[in-house]
RNA sequence: AGGCCCGUAGCUCAGUUGGUUAGAGCGCUACGUUGACAUCGUAGAGGUCAGCGGUUCAAGUCCGCUCGGGCCUACCA
């Protein structure tokens, strides 16, 4: 980021020096990690910040020093030349990791070169014709019987007229192109693979700041890599050895942080052997050990460590920790944790340091230990590792988890943790992943400001769906943020209507009254839900849950059947206090989401001290109570519920005016429901807003339907039955009859009969009987009218 | 090339081991405001669950194929 600026500026780190160059990074890095710090501080991120480290902390880069020593010395890092992904924006070796793959229309030359001591040609493809310049070898496949003659012939390179020799190699492929590839060793991974096993020259004609070298010719020397492509194209032209371009789509590798496609070459660089550690890290998601949630990952984690490749840790850069290597001055390599141990291993102190750095991701690799004073044997140490759970973006998956992973095991020989929750990426409105380097990220402050940090906590947690990315639509935001406010004008009626009641610690629902011991038993069913959810990494599920609940359950219809109690209208045993105890128990639980709301409000609470006198943050989460289900209760209320529910649709189907004097009738059998409804008529009348209600069967001439066992009925003043009721009534009955015929088909059937389980046979004859009873009651209600 | 994920209401998305009538939020329509909340309430409309085939008494759910979209991994130059 920083050579970012500086190039946006016309400057380069070369051009800055090193120390200038430090100290704009350093700086760099004091605002960013400020403004990182504000962001955590306003979205309400409840930190240990007595341990936040930084990378280059002395502790921590005690930890790398001390993690590179030991892997030399195991010998599983190791200085080597090899061919590596080179940035020539960043003038860096990269990892494989850092290369992103871009499909690029490009062509596909086809270039012939002339067999030596004869008047054959043969033709080579190529994507990358300035390359051609570097050739050292022509190969085919070992079994191609076109090319059998020319095996101890010799090509004339265009251009140049290099004798370059026929090799045979089984990756050749027979069917594409020519089957004849030019061989690069100095600037192709294949090749340079190829390169090795047939001990081919190596010429490198690409410099490491993407311009042609000497070795490319006069002709060429000094141009960059894409002119010199142009340039060797028309010469080829011109030669008449350009026989064909084709049009040709194929990816490309670019370097992740410089963006140009990235230059492969050969140099001399560290590498760590993670082979061994690769498996451990395998072996513990297949076992079990390390739970991936969703575990949609384990293939992909599976097919990455096995396929693993030597790990390129070494860069060219100035900023990171660097390479603890000494040289003395016949070239020999010390590797020491310090200077002093490196010249009593090398006996002399005349030593030149390694000027490399390493790769930023082998720091975070130690992170989980490192942090906590590895390797010493510290009080943290013991106490926090391992730690529990990982949560992270799968975008960095291979970047840090499965390193830190890898790492953990080699060197604690444990797993840093037992889970790792892979959570979507936030993505811009274009869907784009957003990034530090396309610069389309959101700041979470200017999301904070319109919308509250904790409208923005519970979206992002509501949207954390499995296997799915978020895209944040402002539409959620706002509709979050309104749940907010629900919360919010909820506890203020509560705190305006509960007189001197306090929040219980905990309750005797024995003397309460069928919708006290609903709420509770509810809430109850919540907490437990809500646990069980978090338990499984579905925090979706449990924000869903707790939204519902809130205002669905207690706003919409606890409050709303409560007001009557509360202003004395029909008072109830310790209302109040359930009113408090389920605010008290509600913001508690929805505390970790929404944590700058549930503290204020819940300060307020009287008698929330007899939970806790300092904070939210510090109370217990609640747990279910099990003493406060209560299923007969609940299905007193569901049944209310259902009945008010009804008559309010029947009344909204009726198109009967909020003004209209209406007359409820209600009846039925169950002798303990008519009794509770009969209580309710206060109740129900606030509810519906009827002030007539009459326990008994409607007489003829009412619009009636049967709801929950319970036949409910509308009578208005001078209000015969239009055609537009009956047309409604008539839709409501037929689409019953339809359900009817479906459930009938199914208990006709022998096989159904049969082979289902009893109970599911049993719940359709119970479903057909109540349709049918309600199919009656729509009819009648038609005919009267 | 291989692997993974997605396709469900106008939009963004849920839908656990197959089981009655497929849900939510937002949006939309109608009605509603004397005291918690218009950042609200009540009711309502809206879906051939991408398509085809298969397994099953029963499929949004399981299997196969096709189409469409996304992502990851990969040394066809």
């Amino acid at each position: 980021m920083v050579e970012r600026q500086l190039a946006e500026q016309g400057k380069s780190r070369r051009g800055l020096g090193r120390e200038a160059f430090l100290e704009a990074t350093w700086s760099w890095k004091e605002q960013y990690h400020g403004n990182i710090r504000a962001q955590l501080d306003q979205l309400g991120a409840s930190c240990d910040w007595s341990r936040e480290r930084f990378t280059l902390d002395e502790q921590l880069s005690e930890a790398v020093l001390e993690a590179f020593v030991r892997l030399y010395d195991e010998g599983l890092i190791y200085r080597g030349e090899y061919i590596v992904n080179w940035s020539p924006n960043l003038d860096t070796a990269i990892s494989d990791l850092e290369v992103e793959m871009k499909e690029v229309r490009g062509n596909l030359y086809h270039v012939a070169y002339p067999i030596e001591g004869s008047d054959e040609r043969v033709v080579v493809a190529t994507t990358r014709p300035e390359t051609l310049l570097g050739d050292t070898a022509v190969a085919m496949h070992p079994d191609d019987e076109r090319y059998q003659h020319l095996k101890a012939a010799h090509a004339l390179l265009p251009l140049v007229g290099r004798r370059l020799p026929f090799i045979c190699d089984e990756v050749v492929e027979r069917d594409f192109g020519t089957g004849l590839v030019k061989v690069t060793p100095f600037h192709d991974p294949n090749d340079f693979e190829m390169g090795r096993r047939h001990g081919l020259e190596s010429i490198q004609v690409i410099g490491r700041d993407g311009r042609m070298t000497e070795a490319a010719g006069p002709d060429f020397a000094g141009l960059d890599r894409f002119e010199a492509r142009r340039k060797v194209v028309e010469r080829l032209a011109e030669e008449g050895l350009l026989l064909k371009v084709e049009e040709h789509v194929h990816n490309v590798g670019h370097s992740q942080r410089g963006g140009e496609p990235v230059e492969p070459l050969v140099s001399t660089q560290w590498f760590c052997d993670v082979s061994g550690m690769a498996a451990r890290a395998l072996a513990a998601v297949e076992e079990g050990e390390l739970q991936l949630v969703p575990d949609s990952w384990n293939k992909t984690w599976e097919h990455w460590l096995a396929n693993i490749r030597p790990w390129c840790i070494s860069r060219q850069l100035w900023w990171g920790h660097r390479i603890p290597a000494w040289y003395t001055p016949g070239g020999e390599v010390v590797v020491a944790r310090t200077f002093e141990e490196a010249a009593a291993k090398a006996g002399t102190e005349e030593l030149t340091r390694d000027e490399d750095v390493l790769d930023t991701w082998f720091s975070s690799a130690l992170w989980p230990f490192s942090t906590l004073g590895w390797p010493h044997d510290t009080e943290d140490f013991r106490t926090f590792y391992p730690t529990d759970v990982l949560i992270t973006g799968y975008d960095i998956l291979f970047f840090w988890v499965a390193r830190m992973v890898m790492s953990g095991l080699h060197f604690t020989d444990r797993l840093p943790f037992r889970a790792v929750h892979l959570t979507g990426l936030v993505r811009d409105a274009d869907g784009q992943k957003m990034s530090k380097t396309r610069g389309n990220t959101v700041d979470p402050l200017d999301l904070v400001a319109e919308y509250g940090a904790d409208a923005l906590r519970f979206t992002l947690t509501a949207l954390d769906i499995p296997g799915r990315d978020i895209s944040l639509d402002p539409e959620r935001l706002r509709g979050y943020r309104a749940f907010g406010n629900k919360i919010w004008n909820a506890t203020r009626f509560a705190l305006s209507r509960v007189g001197g009641a306090e929040v219980q610690p905990s309750l005797d629902t024995a003397a309460l009254e069928a919708p006290e011991r609903w709420i509770l038993s509810r809430l109850a069913k919540t907490a437990d839900e809500v646990s069980e959810k978090l338990e499984i990494f579905r925090f979706d599920e449990a924000c869903h849950r707790l939204y519902h609940f809130f205002w669905h359950e207690l706003c919409d219809w606890y409050l709303e059947i409560s007001k009557p109690a509360l202003s004395g209208d029909a008072p109830r045993p310790q209302v109040g206090e359930v009113v408090l105890t389920v605010l008290d128990r509600s913001l508690r639980l929805l505390h970790p989401v929404m944590p700058f709301l549930t503290e204020e409000l819940w300060q307020r609470l009287p008698g929330h001290e007899a939970i806790d006198s300092r904070s939210i943050a510090l109370a217990p989460y609640p747990q279910a109570e099990q003493g406060w289900t209560d299923d007969e209760a609940e299905a007193r209320i569901e049944q209310l519920i259902a009945v008010v529910t009804r008559v309010r649709s029947l009344r909204g189907e009726l198109q009967l005016p909020a003004s209209a004097e209406l007359k409820l009738f209600l009846a039925t059998e169950d002798a303990a429901a008519r009794e509770f409804l009969a209580a309710q008529r206060v109740l129900l009348g606030h509810l519906l807003r009827i002030g007539d209600i009459a326990l008994e069967a409607a007489p003829e001439g009412a619009s009636r339907d049967l709801v929950a066992g319970v036949e409910v009925a509308l009578v208005a003043e001078r209000q015969p039955m239009g055609e537009l009721d009956r047309q409604r009534l008539e839709k409501e009955a037929e689409k019953v009859a339809g359900e009817i015929r479906a459930a009938e088909a199914r208990l006709g059937n022998e096989s159904f009969l049969a082979k289902a389980p009893p109970a599911v046979v049993e719940g359709n004859r119970q479903r057909l009987a109540e349709l049918k009873e309600r199919h009656a009651h729509l009819v009648a209600s038609l005919d009267e009218g």
